[in-house]
DNA sequence: ACAAAAGTGTTCAGAGTACACCCATGT
DNA sequence: ACATGGGTGTACTCTGAACACTTTTGT
């Protein structure tokens, strides 16, 4: 039916495009995901709201420019962090072709909120609910990583990544709120959660919030490792 | 603790890349999940196995392109197709700096398998457990789609896209063995698949694989679409 | 003593799992 | 009549879901 299925490969002739990534950063405060999202000091759009993204440099990957991105920002090097989407539609940045791969990832706020300056780098942290305009189609990648990370946290236990390292139970609970956006009954998360295996009792407690304080858990990464491949029921 | 965060955009100054799709083409026969993997006619690396790609052009999306090279080979333009992940070391090309995105679908053998002739054109249906040695990153690629498939077969009904139009219970059961690797307790398969809505059954029966006849059903799209938001579980 | 958050158990319904026999038909 | 694949039902277990009160302790 068909003629020629050659695979189309010649390394001369064909069209090379600039090639970046932006990166979609999600924390939890508050009871709901967070975005940090920036303002664009440069043109084209200098002034308007967008993710922090950069061109790849010659002999860096996609995941290197990604990390880089990261460290710049926070000053981390061991941020949770997966690649979301090649967009390369030829019309998405009025700048030229520009192919650009969108990775998400995952930070404690509290953990690191000291680390970076969100207010003079002109960087803000805004709920989901209350996300303004973003440039170009980094509102659709945003949208795209949402559901992408509700996705995998429903399976996969990536709400730890949110978490300090030592967390309590109700902690753990608000990012899964966060996340899912709705209420989770608390006898029924601990339940479940405390039978997953994946927390470590401590025996200490964390008593900032409350005089009778709450017990700190961390986490078990042998468990973790066997749910990341088998999958979990992270839904509550 | 950082100092500068400014998104590095010079549209002038970069770096361009040659740009590739490859595609993952799945399907299911006797049993087994089916890889469709070509013979390279071109150099470099003519004569060793991989799978069927493109540069992209100027003027065309990733998906585009993807498309593209699946209606070159299959003549049709309704396959079901993702984007699994773009792969861009910047040494996985040794023909140049190529960054590929690949994409992965699923098309229906027994209903296709006329339309394109494998042999003429140098491709050849494998089990994934017989699987040669691609070229370049190409196994590692397949690796990916084939877990990713798997994901996506658990709770989303992508089953129904490696069987006919109309297909028998039995059928359908395969194509799961198949993706998942195991074998399938037949009653409570046909349970758990009547009850979710998804099939519509229909007067008539398949004669060809026994003498009783085994009737037919066809998927219904609107629970289709229900269950792609929220998800199912398709674990059996 | 009281305020504020932490912690704890039971019941019920629905889903998953294991398992073995009869049915319809063409030859 | 028989061989071949198609079709069916039950009992048990486990998990998820709904739901309200007691405990601790600093002030």
């Amino acid at each position: 039916m068909t003629t020629g299925t050659t695979p189309k490969k010649d390394y001369n002739s064909n069209d090379r495009f600039l090639f970046a990534v932006d990166c979609i950063v999600f924390g939890v405060s508050g009871n709901k995901l967070q975005l940090l999202v920036f303002e664009r000091e440069v043109e084209p759009l200098a002034g308007e709201w967008s993710l922090l993204g950069s061109f790849i440099e010659k002999n860096e990957s996609t995941a290197d420019a990604a990390s880089r991105v990261l460290l710049e920002l926070t000053g981390l090097d061991n941020i949770y962090m997966e690649q979301l989407h090649c967009f390369a539609t030829p019309d998405r940045d009025p700048g030229g072709r520009v192919v650009s791969v969108a990775y998400w990832s995952l930070i404690k706020i509290n953990q690191n909120d000291r680390e970076f300056n969100v207010d003079n780098h002109k960087a803000r942290w805004v709920s989901i609910d209350e996300m303004p305009g973003l440039i170009l189609d980094h509102g659709e990648m945003v949208n795209m990583a949402i559901k992408r990370l509700r996705e995998r946290a429903r399976f996969y236990p990536v709400g730890f990544e949110l978490v300090p390292r030592e967390f309590t139970l109700r902690q753990l609970l608000s990012v899964y709120e966060a996340i899912f956006d709705h209420k989770i009954d608390d006898r029924n998360f601990r339940k479940k959660i405390l039978k997953s295996g994946l927390l470590t009792p401590l025996d200490k407690k964390d008593k900032t919030t409350s005089r009778k304080g709450s017990f700190l858990y961390e986490f078990n990464k042998g468990t973790y490792r066997q749910l990341q491949d088998k999958g979990y029921n992270f839904e509550f």
